[in-house]
DNA sequence: TACCATAGTTCAGGAAATCGGAACTATTGA
DNA sequence: TCAATAGTTCCGATTTCCTGAACTATGGTA
């Protein structure tokens, strides 16, 4: 197992941003981290919404967000600690995240 | 050849916004179409960059702008005009396209 | 030490999205 | 009617994404 790749603040790409987000599995699981007040396992996310996401995805899932520079996880024991990075997120693109996040409210709460 | 699909603003899903603007081509279009003073024919966009972008390729990249509702378009005699919907997508997802256009900005800012 | 359980990663192949050349459509002007 | 311009559509090739199966890493138990 390669360890785990962490872009510095430097080299997140917007685009990466963008693209990680743009799943609705992703932005789920992103919006949960983002949200919790400690740091999550990847197993908290077993299911997002009803649907039941295949461990494999959900590692793909975690590396897409971890390489887009939205996520750092490490290892603790057995599991793993999943934090956002959105400090230093917004520090490099201002109110992005926030504004992402707000819509990503906005839509959930509409669709209820 | 069909009518072009525009969807409601109602309708523009968080999700389509952030796909149509991963891909470096069309976010640099969108920019171009969002900042003009006038509306814009696609013959604008042949090269993005130094990149050459084939005709066929251009017209999916506007079907995406289009259809994710972050532009809408209509034929203008024999060419196609161009305009965002920067005013209606602001109602709907407040913050959100100016985020992301002050961090595409920041970031071509940051390459030069 | 060996063995088991849990959490996550990696691999591989099939499915789905994307790219771009060639052919087609729509409109204007001569 | 013919030619030119601006886009669209089609389709085959490439690329990316999804996920079951196999593997790795760590901790606990004896």
């Amino acid at each position: 197992m390669r360890p785990l790749f962490h872009p510095s603040i430097d080299d997140v790409r917007l685009e990466a941003i963008l693209h990680a987000l743009s799943d609705p599995v992703r932005v789920e699981i992103f919006a949960n981290i983002a949200g919790a007040a400690c740091a999550l396992g990847c197993q908290a996310f077993v299911t997002v919404g009803d649907r039941v996401i295949p461990k494999s995805s959900l590692s793909q899932h975690f590396k897409v967000l971890r390489e887009s520079g939205l996520i750092r996880s490490e290892r603790e024991g057995v599991e793993m600690r999943n934090v956002s990075r959105c400090t230093e997120l917004d520090q490099r693109f201002p109110g992005l995240i926030a504004a992402i996040m707000a819509a990503h409210t906005r839509e959930k709460a509409a669709a209820a």
